[in-house]
DNA sequence: AAAAAATATGCAAACGTTTGTATAAACTAA
DNA sequence: TTAGTTTATACAAACGTTTGCATATTTTTT
């Protein structure tokens, strides 16, 4: 590969000359500006970003932490996130953790050794306290979809609106027993959801079912159990809310093995809409959340960070994305 | 950050030494490499990679092209290559490109700058030039999904013997009129269950019945309109076979639509399956892709070709992984 | 006891950039 | 003309490592 150097050489001035050139900062005679891009040209120049990142101590680069890329809103959320940090100049790193806090510790610790200039992650609440050191060595630092420490900036949906929103829409449509398929209190997004649900069903004067299994959250199985569970304890229930669309998939097979209609006789709404909801034999309804966009606008919140002043960095922002409710067969 | 100079002044040492106590490169005293090593820890040092990286020509970082991670399949292969490399030592970084030409030219570029020792990529195609000089010029360079260029080490599946397979698993079924959705001949997954498929009902003396649609190959809508094109031009077929997931969430809605009993009038399989095939409410029979463990192979075969010695790289290597079929409701 | 080998450390160059400072030439203003 | 400014280029340091070479000390071998 061709260096600076070579280029200088080949344009018969000094590298900071070409330097210069190429980077239009300073002045550089027209006609020598013409001959280093003619040579640059030649050579097929391309800057090393290892010494740009070395000397100027950035990397363009902003690292990902996610708890597993498979579940379909983290990859939704990281196209956005890579979409436009691409089009600011980004690299993207990505670093999955499976929730496990020392798999979590070690991500973070190698994208702050220079690997990232900022780090957007959907943490487990465990490395707060290196979150912080993190910020404070100077590497810009946003979490999405939990918010697990107040005094960085996060990126999240509102979630307890959605809950409550699904318990009103739901009670709209005439039901009176509604049932929760939920995850860990200790996660923001369910806790959230939780809270919300509880808030409306308070509200609305009904009767609070929540429900629980052995099994993954996130997981077919866990909306299976859970929904049998809710189906045995409350005979006259008629209508579930279940935390992710996987959980929904797990809840139509358990009506669908108890013959028990729905939409007429249990109505089903998903917290967590993504792309197979409306695709299925009986389409789901679900509250969406703007995945996309919130990947994106992390993105820039990140790079904006990394880009301000040092004397001067923006405050802790805390945003929050409203989620819509798209009504479907399952209701 | 504390650099080696920091801990050598601490240690009272040469930078070299410092260097060479963490790295257990050379001779060094015991005693001074405890004093090193208290001192390193005191100041918490860690190595700065960018300065690694420039020295050493490496980056330990591995790139990752492409087409969309919202795709299933992708998310869970770059799952893979993500545990494998983390586990080696190495990052990963992450491009997405829309399957347009220009991105990926954009994006490839940009790695072989020195962002990447390697790249992994599903590729567009267009780009096949521009891969083999990027390979030439010493970064290790790796197909996967498909294989666009033969002189260029590949990953992929078997996707003839998956079509022929599906064929012959459905002609033993008792179906004779096997219709097939699929996508683009141009990209090889296709082409190659394309194949399949027509050897297949040639062998056996079946009529081939194609299907095509405007709408993006990986959608709901394709496989719902190939379904019903299918479904009207072929009064007696018996059984679809789907090229994804997706597409035959298409297929199950066409044949709920017209009061289609599946799978006793119409069986279906899906030949790239993955997680939500099992989930659904009449679940979904599939050959079932070792993307992850692809995705591991990816990235062990990437890193062993960047850490041979130049002299005597390994040769163009081409694996191909067997799918296996997992039989569920649909048929 | 002398020579050879092994151990232990420091010096300085190199990786490829960017950038502060110096200097020279070419204008501009008095 | 002379001083002052702008333009144009080169030199050299710096970013934080790794590593070849040189040197000094210790241990082993003859």
């Amino acid at each position: 590969m061709a260096t600076l150097k070579d280029v200088a050489r080949l344009a018969c001035v000094d590298i900071s000359t070409v330097s210069r050139a190429l980077n239009n900062t300073s002045y550089v005679h027209p006609e020598t500006k013409k001959r280093v891009y003619a040579a640059a040209k030649e050579l097929g120049y391309q800057p090393n970003v290892m010494a740009q990142a070395l000397r100027q101590g950035k990397r363009r680069t902003i690292g990902v932490v996610v708890p597993r890329l498979h579940l379909a809103i983290f990859s939704e959320i990281l196209q956005g996130i890579e979409e436009e940090a691409r089009s600011l100049g980004y690299a993207t790193l990505f670093c999955n953790t499976e929730d496990n806090p020392a798999t979590e510790k070690e991500c973070l610790n190698r994208l702050r050794n220079g690997f990232a200039d900022g780090i957007i992650i959907a943490g487990t609440g465990y490395n707060n306290r290196l979150l912080r050191d993190i910020q404070a060595s100077g590497i810009a630092v946003v979490q999405m979809v939990r918010r697990q420490e107040k005094r960085l900036s996060s990126i999240v949906a509102d979630y307890e609106a959605c809950g409550n929103d699904a318990v009103h829409f739901l009670y709209e449509k005439g039901c009176k027993e509604i049932g929760l398929i939920n995850g860990s209190l200790d996660l923001a997004p369910y806790k959230g959801r939780h809270d919300g649900y509880c808030k409306a069903v308070k509200q609305l004067g009904l009767n609070e079912y929540l429900s629980q299994s052995d099994y993954p959250v996130n997981s077919f199985e866990h909306g299976y159990e859970c929904a049998n569970q809710l189906l045995d304890d409350v005979p006259k229930l008629d209508a579930i809310m279940a935390a992710v669309d996987i959980q929904g998939l797990g809840v139509i097979r358990a009506l669908t093995e108890r013959k028990i209609k729905m939409p007429e006789q249990v109505k089903l709404i998903s917290l967590t809409g993504h792309a197979v909801g409306r695709m299925l034999e009986t389409s789901m309804t679900s509250m969406e959340m703007p995945a996309h966009e919130m990947g994106k606008k992390a993105a820039h919140m990140v790079i904006d960070e990394i880009n301000a002043p040092a004397d001067q960095k923006p405050s802790t922002q805390h945003v929050s994305f409203g989620t819509v409710l798209v009504e479907r067969e399952s209701t």
